[in-house]
DNA sequence: GTCTATAAATGGATAGAC
DNA sequence: GTCTATCCATTTATAGAC
């Protein structure tokens, strides 16, 4: 059950990395995804600027980490749904998992799923996280008997879209959010001949 | 039918101003909405910083001014669009309009739906534009017997839905895009038992 | 690994001459 | 209205001492 020295080193570095990404978010969540810079990420971990490099090679490898970590808390997140034998419970929750999600931290969403930071891709490792999430839902819908690729785009589209005029248009309210039910219910009348 | 010194004067500096904003938008698709600085507008319009300050008072006043001629060339777009005594192939027309609108300048998407800009929040006048489009979209939806802000509501979500899911994960394709129709023959076969 | 110091650039914005 | 000059803050990132 002895662990090395250089084991110990890493988790302390890993758990360093998962500080500076935290305030990261909580400085991207007080003065936008892209009004933050690093003495700031520093400062709210007891550090300077240049010692972060000792963690992240760029600013953008930090945006890099927090897509990353943003998906599996998403994923995280969408793992609480509780299941239901209702097709239509199942949706409505799982919809309304995403709009909250959404909804509790607006930097995020961006950064999650729109395209907002100037000259930022995530890198492979980091999008497959996004990747996994996504198949996820496949699974659920296909457990639903919808298989077809269209099925699932459709159903992104919607709640995306439900989640992107709440959060542009209405960010404190409800207007959209309080559509979640009806849109599941169009969704479902429309792929009804679908299902298996 | 003279016109009046200050009125011709007035008439260059709107000339000017609209440079500027054609400028701005110019460079907001190159480098990213948040990407360019003063300098670099001013230099595209043969001009040093400063002299942008006697037509704008701050860079949110460009964003500002940005924002409502989005506005206005949406809203000259939408108006392009032909219309059909079909409610299927004028909604259509409408969704792929906007979404064509939306791929074809990223960056002015961002501008006019989503939330992006750190701190710069639309000023009333500006907004105005907007709240003009969203009355065309209603007057358009109400035409088709559509009245309930419900539904207005429920078929921006799902175009916007559609744009922004294209522009996030498919940016140069049609993955979303082709799903209009699917997505209109879904929204009409819901709304249908409301239709007047 | 963390620091100071600093690079090298850029940001928005202002003062004041012309 | 436009310019030069400059302010002042800030940015990301690097060099090198400790």
């Amino acid at each position: 059950m002895s662990v090395s020295v250089e084991e110990r080193r890493a988790e302390r570095h890993a758990a360093v990395r998962d500080q500076v990404v935290a305030a990261a978010w909580r400085l991207a969540a007080e003065k936008g995804l892209t009004g933050f810079g690093l003495r700031d990420v520093a400062a709210s971990v007891g550090m300077r600027a240049p010692s972060l490099y000792s963690y992240f090679p760029s600013k953008f490898a930090i945006y890099d980490a927090m897509f990353a970590d943003g998906y599996r808390a998403f994923r995280e997140r969408i793992a609480t749904v509780r299941p239901s034998r209702s097709r239509r419970v199942s949706l409505v929750r799982a919809a309304e998992t995403y709009l909250d999600f959404c909804q509790e931290d607006p930097a995020r969403h961006q950064l999650l799923f729109l395209r907002v930071v100037p000259g930022f891709e995530p890198s492979p490792e980091s999008y497959a996280e996004a990747v996994v999430v996504l198949d996820d839902m496949r699974v659920l819908l296909a457990g639903m008997g919808l298989h077809d690729r269209r099925h699932l785009d459709l159903w992104t589209a919607l709640t995306a879209g439900l989640a992107s005029q709440q959060a542009a248009n209405d960010p404190e309210g409800k207007r959209w959010t309080a559509l979640v039910e009806p849109a599941m219910d169009m969704y479902l009348s429309y792929v009804e001949g679908d299902l298996s």
